[in-house]
DNA sequence: CGAAGACCT
DNA sequence: CAGCCAGGTCTTCGA
């Protein structure tokens, strides 16, 4: 077993040296608790969970890999023959010529750079008006999974067959982590292929993995903060919170509630999350501009307290020139001060954001430090592997899984007391796909 | 090395 | 008159 990665030591130095060296820096922004008692004890648990790694299944990895090269293969021919002639799909810029002069199909939007835009998002506008549309998506999914997961990361795992990422501590404006070499907190889950890729991560040989995830934990906290009603209630009665502000939204019964309905109101407690304006919303929900702007007003006026709740964090946020999590983490924002008007929106957005996320970040890291002192589960032989934001994976053996997983659940659920209660969803299997 | 694109929460 | 919701990492292209 490798001591602990070089970096990881020279982080540890480095935070005490500046524990050190700022401590009345700290200590002036309340953030000396934040250090010591989250962020520092953090690191060996990091550690830990970087040198223990995570099991793939080689040959489950080898099959896939041939399925999905074959795919690439033969769409690549199919593309060129529909679009008369070789080109490199894999080129933005030659696609568009394809795409929109050789065949003149018209342009559903433009990228940030003010190119023709050939992303999925404006591909999928135009599907059905050319073969070569459809192809061109089927490809890009397996192209992706082929050239970032398949064929690099079994050329990176360890002699046991483990993969090793790195979490880092200081990599986000948020406080979440984030993961690299590889990232393990981007491993596709949607769709069949998506499912048969977690599918490829499994628990070593008399194993299982237990995954938990925190349900809602964001609209939680907010729920939390706000002490809006509406949001409150439903966390308390533990109802489907998308189908209740639907309700809310529509003045109708929660059971009369339809799919459509459902995943309109669903849309706006995310983009709630993000502070998402109505031109968004429209584009999501297919309706315009307008309607988004009454549906986003008559939101508001339903969850009032909301509304003063965000109204008084920006306020806060414009005069302090920052914002505080639950933690006491901060994020300055100097930005709000633009005179630039989309600058200062999106710096409110952030204000707004780095609340919400940053506070369930505070959660989660709260809990693996609860997770990984336990000595209920270190007496189960279970370890901590992975977090993905708003879930943690353990590695368990089997006879002691399912005690594991309940043991995690409560510490999940209690890590904080919050205003609503936490919910942790649990799964336990051979690999991550069964896990879920 | 920036842009574009695609994967995740 | 355009305006596009937060936080990340990785791959590929093309200058």
């Amino acid at each position: 077993m490798p001591s602990t990665p070089p970096h990881r030591e020279a982080q540890a130095q480095a935070a005490l040296v500046c524990m050190h060296g700022y401590e009345p820096r700290l200590e002036a922004a309340g953030l000396t608790a934040l250090m010591r008692e989250l962020e520092l004890p953090l690191i060996p648990v990091l550690a830990d969970m970087e040198r223990i790694g995570i099991c793939i299944d080689f040959a489950a990895f080898k099959s896939f890999l041939a399925e999905v090269s074959a795919e690439v293969e033969s769409r690549t021919a199919r593309l060129h023959e529909l679009a008369g002639g070789p080109f490199n799909v894999r080129s933005s810029q030659q696609l568009a010529q394809i795409l929109f002069q050789k065949l003149g199909l018209k342009p559903a939007g433009k990228t940030p750079g003010g190119a023709l835009s050939t992303a999925n998002e404006a591909l999928e506008k135009l599907e059905g008006q050319h073969p070569l549309i459809a192809e061109i998506l089927a490809f890009r999914t397996v192209e992706k999974l082929r050239s970032t997961y398949l064929e690099p990361m079994p050329r990176l795992a360890d002699a046991h067959g483990r993969l090793h990422t790195r979490f880092n501590q200081l990599a986000t404006a948020t406080g979440r982590l984030s993961s690299s070499g590889p990232n393990l907190q981007n491993i596709p889950i949607r769709g069949p292929q998506g499912k048969r890729m977690r599918a490829c991560f499994t628990a070593a040989e008399g194993n299982l993995l237990v995954a938990a995830d925190y349900s809602q934990v964001e609209l939680r906290v907010l729920a939390h903060f706000s002490q809006d009603p509406a949001l409150v209630e439903a966390f308390l009665h533990d109802e489907d919170i998308h189908s209740r502000t639907a309700a809310l939204l529509f003045e109708k019964d929660a059971s009369a509630i339809s799919p459509d309905e459902r995943r309109g109101a669903k849309t706006i407690n995310f983009g709630l999350i993000y502070g998402m304006g109505p031109q968004k919303l429209a584009r999501e929900l297919s309706i315009t501009t307008n309607q988004a702007k009454e549906f986003i007003a008559r939101y508001f006026e339903k969850l009032g307290t909301l509304k003063a709740f965000y109204e008084t964090l920006v306020q806060d946020a414009l005069e302090r020139g920052f914002v505080t999590t639950l933690a006491g983490r901060r994020r300055l924002l100097p930005e709000l001060f633009s005179r630039n008007q989309q600058v200062s929106a999106t710096a409110r957005r952030q204000a707004i954001n780095t609340v919400i996320q940053g506070s369930a970040a505070d959660v989660i890291k709260l809990a693996m430090l609860r997770t990984h002192a336990d000595q209920a589960l270190a007496g189960l032989g279970a370890r901590l592997i992975l977090q993905v934001h708003d879930e943690l994976l353990l590695e368990v053996p089997e006879d002691a899984a399912h005690q594991a997983a309940e043991v995690l659940r409560d510490i999940m659920q209690n890590v904080v007391s919050l205003r609503v209660p936490l919910k942790v969803d649990i799964g336990v299997g051979r690999t991550w796909a069964e896990a879920h």
